[in-house]
DNA sequence: CTGAAAGCGCTTACAG
DNA sequence: CTGAAAGCGCTTACAG
């Protein structure tokens, strides 16, 4: 069923036809290169713009041979499901761009360690690079490579977490406040008169303060209520050990005996699932990640909302901006907000991180 | 920044040379086509194997000339978001893949009228197309056309709703059942022991029939639960006007003065929110679809959550399915189930449909 | 400042 | 059954 296409009268050859010069001379104009006399030039870009001449991005990666390199720099995937997801959706992405020509390579951290994501800043030379896609769980050697970027004037993109002020192409990640409030705003609907809970679980202080973000945009969404405020409860754990997490809450739940919510601000509402399953404890939960043993409580029905954050999608699109902006020349928008994702035991199955 | 790539040691240059043969005959190896001994078939299979040679698809589609054309058919947009934005999603895709020489038609029928499409659908051939994307509202027709494309094996992919048992490449939309428990299990989640009202709006005997999916998943979920089992009581509304809607309700609403939950099974829930605004009416309502009017009483509280079908990708999809199945020769998914969105006033502000 | 020619990796007649 | 040659739309040295 296939057909072979007309011969084209709209290339560079129908150009270089009614300007009366050379095809050299039409690729010059297109691409801004200098030597040409601005005559000839207003001439071909007239006849561009008559013919809404459209270069044939195809031929033109086939003929220039150019390569692109991108870095990227993310936490490792090795038993972490959510930065998993996010080096999937960047494999997705550089599935379709190598044709033009593209190579990637990654760099990854230990989520656990800062002194690895220093180690990796600092030893990884960013100058043959056309563009770098970042993770900047910490801030300070964040910055520092941002603006080694900024020098270099190689494009940057943060993902997951954004470093406002420094300058990048562009930040694809989650609106932290808000998905606070889309979860305050869940408990409410469900909550008749109890308290709720916010638990913070994390090690690392530069994780910490994005789960305060979180933390604050819930607290907002329950002060504007105009009528019913349930009393908030807040329990801060400074370490991820499980046994630790679980001492923890029930001697919070033991102080407070009428909870009636439990907001767990990030993917460690596992190990709050499991303490709660064991104990056979009936509270409302809602926390954040679909990785398996979360969506393992959701259905049994510990659970009752994921917050999800789209890690593959942020990957995914993370790549394919760098590779858009750079050899397509679209425009980038300057932040990528992901959907506040509510997943329940309902819709799970359908989920697509 | 860029770099040129080193002249490809990998391509079909290389197999004839290795293969010593010429690259026309490579060529013939590689699209199965015939004229080729078994023995130097063979051999240039082997080494197309050894090294894992990949066809640049950018120089064959150069070369080759290929132009693939798509049928679209799906409801007019004018005055309809959901549709406005699934053919945003076919333009979408369409500027993507545009460059690989494909072209498309897009043929539109009326939702309220039923003849519009069986007229389309009866003066349209098929024969020129290596591909439809049909959104089969009506029933009968949908299968007159499905086995006209399977008659002349030309794919075909339903969006938005399938008709099950036809030979399709692909389904990509809505699982209605799945969506109407999801809307059970938020309803439930909010209620305290009221009535809950299911309302089904529709002049089509065909969409009413959708509905009807859609209820009896927000049945089954109430079924399947253990405890509490609210009552459930049913309007049909089989007209569209709004006044004659609004008295329905309203003569429901008094002979069932407990209703604490309505579920409306389609984007007309704006109908009764705007009802339920005037009258200073406050339940639990849930509905489907993130188009303005809706988004508008989301906004206000008067609907408590939307169901979201993403038309956008759908349509985005569609023929991103079709291009990628006969251009690329990739494996389409039999069912492309879109994800069951959740959108409340605290995310639909980052929701894409 | 400008053009002729070769080439990107693949496909397509055409000739044998 | 097989190969030499031209060409897709563009880019790139090179020569002038």
């Amino acid at each position: 069923m296939d057909k072979k296409k007309s011969s084209s009268l709209s290339g560079v050859k129908e150009i270089a036809r009614r300007a009366n010069v050379s095809i050299a001379t039409v690729d010059r104009v297109i691409h801004n290169r200098k030597g040409v006399s601005q005559e000839t030039k207003d001439k071909i870009n007239e006849i561009i713009k008559e013919i809404g001449f459209q270069p044939n991005i195809l031929a033109s990666r086939l003929a220039s041979k150019k390569t692109n390199r991108f870095l990227v720099i993310i936490p490792q995937s090795a038993e972490n499901e959510y930065w998993e997801a996010c080096n999937k959706g960047i494999d997705r992405s550089y599935a379709e761009i190598k044709q033009y020509g593209i190579s990637v390579d990654k760099r990854f951290y230990d989520l656990d360690n800062k002194q690895s994501f220093v180690k990796l800043v600092d030893s990884t030379s960013i100058v043959p690079y056309d563009g770098v896609l970042l993770a900047p769980s910490f801030f300070d050697e964040g910055v520092r490579l941002a603006s080694r970027c900024k020098e270099n004037n190689i494009p940057l993109v943060f993902v997951n977490s954004d470093i406002p002020g420094e300058d990048s192409l562009s930040y694809i990640g989650p609106d932290l406040y808000k998905s606070g409030r889309q979860a305050a705003s869940l408990i409410n609907f469900g909550i008749q008169k109890g308290k709720v809970l916010i638990v913070n679980i994390s090690k690392e202080i530069d994780t910490y303060h994005h789960l305060l973000r979180k933390e604050d945009g819930f607290r907002a969404y329950f002060n504007d209520l105009p009528s019913k405020q349930p009393a908030l409860i807040k329990l801060d754990i400074r370490d991820t050990r499980e046994e630790i997490i679980e001492k923890m809450v029930d001697e919070c739940l033991q102080q407070h005996p009428n909870i009636e919510a439990v907001f767990v601000t990030n993917s460690r509402v596992r190990v709050i699932a499991r303490y709660f399953e064991k104990q056979h404890i009936d509270k409302i939960l809602v926390g954040y990640d679909v990785i398996k043993d979360n969506v393992h409580y959701l259905k049994q029905g510990v659970i009752d909302f994921l917050i999800g954050q789209k890690p593959e999608e942020q990957g995914y699109r993370g790549l394919t901006s760098l590779f858009q902006h750079t050899v397509i020349g679209t425009n980038i928008p300057k932040y990528c907000f992901m959907p506040i994702d509510i997943i329940t035991k309902e819709n799970v199955e359908f989920y697509r991180n």
